[in-house]
DNA sequence: GCATCCACTGAAAACGGTTTCAATCAATTT
DNA sequence: AAATTGATTGAAACCGTTTTCAGTGGATGC
């Protein structure tokens, strides 16, 4: 009785490589040492037959296999504070190009802002055997991060930065975009400074820029004449009235000099934005504006608002290569690349002609 | 010679049920059944025990050897046409949400617009396993997601139909979406009415659009005077400038009446705006404007944007949960889910009192 | 002509789980 | 008291790969 070979179930099961070899008529191993190292220990004839077979079954490996034995996945996990957040949007965007072409596939959890979800989130990753992580959050649980390095899995800080944490950090050189945005203020006239930012807690680049900024006040204090700047962190309860306080208060104190505001991120632009409008503020001509973050509608927005564009497409591409450098094997101490921002002058920092 | 027990070469490394088994003093299939079946099957004792274990040893399956030998992998497949795009982010926000929620991790697959990678995305996530597809895409190659469904796995279509696929769809209710846009212009007098669009193509939320916005006209121009309609889909090469151009004409061939513009998405109505400040036409008075996709800006550019919002959160969620149904093995013939956006009336389609 | 070596190839053991199957044992049934 | 039953548990096979280990053969060395 000629025995048929069994016929497979299902069309859409995928093949295996078991499948192959028997096709091939040569083993699982040979036609996993095609995959693997090509041709480089096959005879000529064997390697052809594989390769065929191959084809014709449309072969291609399971990765999950492949993850399970070799104990790599070709997966990063990502995990991002917000991704409503548009910043946020736009490093998952260069990271996930970067990853995609060296062959890694992204895993992506959200914290929604809930950041006491950062330990369960790097947990799920790893429980997924991701190579590395990509973190764009580290808020106050810093332990969370260090129990990624903990698994021994590369890791990749992006913005947020996190000290006792050693691991690359690819982040805009806040200090330069600060100094950048408080001199063209100062330069189109503005004298009494204020900068806005969410409360800073313990995130690092509102801390930055916060710095940053009274630097540059006390370092211009006596270069420039009738230079004065303040900090407003605006709370969690209710920032809407708050800030319309604030900008009073900035108007106030500002007697004769120009007011000008420089904004901490583009929720904190809107922020202002809304107070001056509800206020019956002009941009620009009643109170000058910086805002940090470049967006699409910034040109839109009254005058048009003046930003510091952030390189994000180039911090998320940079931060996937890093990460993906480190699973290559490359052995370092920890790197901090720094990006300069990039200022977009608009109406909203120009004065009314005196 | 006393054997001791090996240790653990290095501290990073993951438990295994092996481990667990050992610890506890029972075979890994008891573990396993402790962890599947919880404790119906197990004495309280061995159960107890199998606990202390895991607790013990603070162990969690790999995820990656569960998906080999049960086929299932708890992965759902994202596909998105641009990430750079709000309401692609939106529905990944929702979704992510719902597949949290669900104990699924989403696997993203960005297009990044070249909508020729279609079925590579596709192929890759299938070979990761993914349960299940949420595809925020179908352009040209309808014939990816076809391949997918071919894998047998279930999918769902958001925002972007595909007809000759049985699959669930999930998206606004465009055409009321667009009524409810084109009436509100009216009824705040604009009697000139224009729709822009990207081009049409085969994209179906542009089609829907487009076709209901002219349904809308012809079923209306007898009951209102004067009202009149056409439609402009922008070229991919130089949109500005064309743009402008039919900006003129649109206000060239409106004569006494106040023109009026619909448009279909996010990109668009910035680019008409653009475009108005281009030519110092002021929103609302010279030409009122109704934009699908409610943003954070809407708000602040100009008088205040009129736009549709979409329920996208809503969109995200269902999407996933319609999936996660199907996962479950719900079996159904294709539903459709359609949302009612929500008209967000401001400045921009306010005329001037006369 | 026989031992040695090298280059290929295949069989089998892992990886970390689940599931089938058989074995054990106490509790019933007769 | 012997047989039957049912509930628990463990051993082993399996999912689809990679990798070690051994084996085969032909080509070389003597």
């Amino acid at each position: 009785m000629p025995t048929r070979t069994p016929v497979r179930t299902a069309p859409t099961a995928r093949a295996t490589i078991a499948d192959v070899a028997r096709q091939a008529g040569v083993s699982k191993a040979t036609v996993s040492r095609f995959l693997n190292h090509r041709d480089k220990l096959l005879t000529k004839g064997i390697a052809t037959r594989v390769e065929v077979a191959i084809a014709a079954l449309s072969y291609s490996p399971n990765p999950m296999a492949q993850a399970l034995k070799r104990g790599r996945s070709r997966l990063i996990g990502l995990v991002v504070a917000d991704v409503s957040n548009p910043f946020s949007v736009a490093v998952l965007r260069g990271a996930e190009k970067a990853c995609q072409q060296a062959g890694y596939l992204l895993m992506l959890f959200n914290l929604g802002n809930d950041s006491g979800r950062e330990r369960e989130a790097i947990e799920t990753l790893t429980a997924y055997q991701v190579e590395g992580f990509i973190l764009n959050t580290l808020g106050q649980d810093g332990g969370a991060a260090v129990e990624a390095a903990r698994h021994g899995k590369p890791v990749v800080l992006v913005d947020r930065r996190h000290h006792d944490m050693r691991a690359d950090f690819v982040s805009l050189d806040n200090a330069d975009a600060v100094r950048m945005g408080a001199r063209h203020l100062v330069e189109a006239g503005y004298r009494e400074l204020l900068f806005v930012s969410e409360p800073v807690k313990d995130v690092s680049p509102r801390e930055e820029r916060k710095s940053a900024f009274c630097r540059y006040i006390s370092e211009s204090e006596n270069s420039i004449t009738n230079l004065h700047g303040s900090t407003f962190e605006s709370m969690a309860d209710d920032p809407e009235t708050e800030l319309s306080n604030a900008l009073q208060c900035l108007r106030q104190s500002a007697g004769e000099r120009l007011p000008g505001i420089l904004s901490s991120n583009a929720v904190v632009t809107l922020r202002v934005v809304a107070a001056m409008t509800r206020l019956g503020l002009r941009l620009g001509t009643d109170i000058g504006l910086v805002g940090f973050d470049e967006t699409e509608w910034s040109p839109y927005v009254g005058p048009g608002l003046s930003t510091i564009a952030q390189p994000t497409d180039d911090l998320g591409r940079i931060a996937a290569d890093c990460l993906i450098e480190r699973l290559k094997g490359l052995e370092l101490p920890p790197r901090q690349i720094l990006l300069s921002g990039r200022l977009m002058p608009r109406g909203s920092s120009v004065p009314a002609p005196a």
